[in-house]
DNA sequence: ACACCTAGTTACCAAAAGGAAACTACTTAC
DNA sequence: GTAAGTAGTTTCCTTTTGGTAACTAGGTGT
């Protein structure tokens, strides 16, 4: 596809560019799931996270909680007891996410609701 | 991973689900932005689009669109010209993401200044 | 000793996503 | 007749994603 066009204005060039972004930040089936369950509960250990979020398997946890902790999204602590626990939370920076979560989860319901009717 | 637990609340669960749902429906490298460009621009044939859509191959935007109008986002119309020409617009539920796209824009630019710095 | 809890990791595999290049089919302009 | 523009499609390929199941490694309870 060749790219004689640079139409839309720079405005919007940026706004584009801030939305692809956020889809490489939470590209995947799980990432914005994780981060909905953890804005939703504050903290979560990691069995628990994964028992709450139905089909996800660990090794997939594992590796989307570090990819959003690589990004600064999420805050992974150990915690010093028998036997040890982790606890995942998200960072300022993830929960400053909380209106793409909020927008996400109205238009889904509505969409359901609308759309596909149940 | 086990399921014993149904711990958040029936309203979160919605909510959470709700995520899901718009994530499954916008899932990829390019639905999101195609829908950006198109809330941005109001119309687009399909070439013009993909001149638009930095790096996107023909292949690719034909299948994202079609994916896009079989979920009710896009409205396809093919005009009578010569030679045919085609325009793609978004339905008023895909017209209906604005706040996702404004708060994922939002958060883009946000993101991209403060962690990334550039 | 053995089962079970914690938090993961490893190996293997299948399906999906996505890119490159060429190609179709139609029309218009030169 | 040939080039160029319309809107895609087809083929081939590699990479990524995500799932299953088994396994590691440390500690606790009985």
């Amino acid at each position: 596809m060749k790219k004689p066009k640079p139409a839309l204005s720079e405005i919007c060039r940026v706004q584009v560019q801030g939305v692809k972004d956020t889809q490489d930040l939470l590209s995947g089936k799980w990432k914005i799931v994780i981060i909905a369950a953890l804005y939703a509960n504050g903290k979560f250990r990691f069995m628990d996270l994964g028992r709450h979020i139905e089909g996800i398997a660990p090794k997939v946890l594992s590796k989307e909680l570090k990819d959003l902790e690589m990004n600064q999204l999420v805050k992974r602590t150990v915690l010093d007891t028998m036997p040890i626990t982790v606890e995942y939370e998200l960072t300022p920076q993830g929960k400053s996410l909380n209106k793409v979560v909020d927008a996400m989860a109205e238009w889904g319901v509505n969409y359901r609701e609308t759309v596909l009717k149940r």
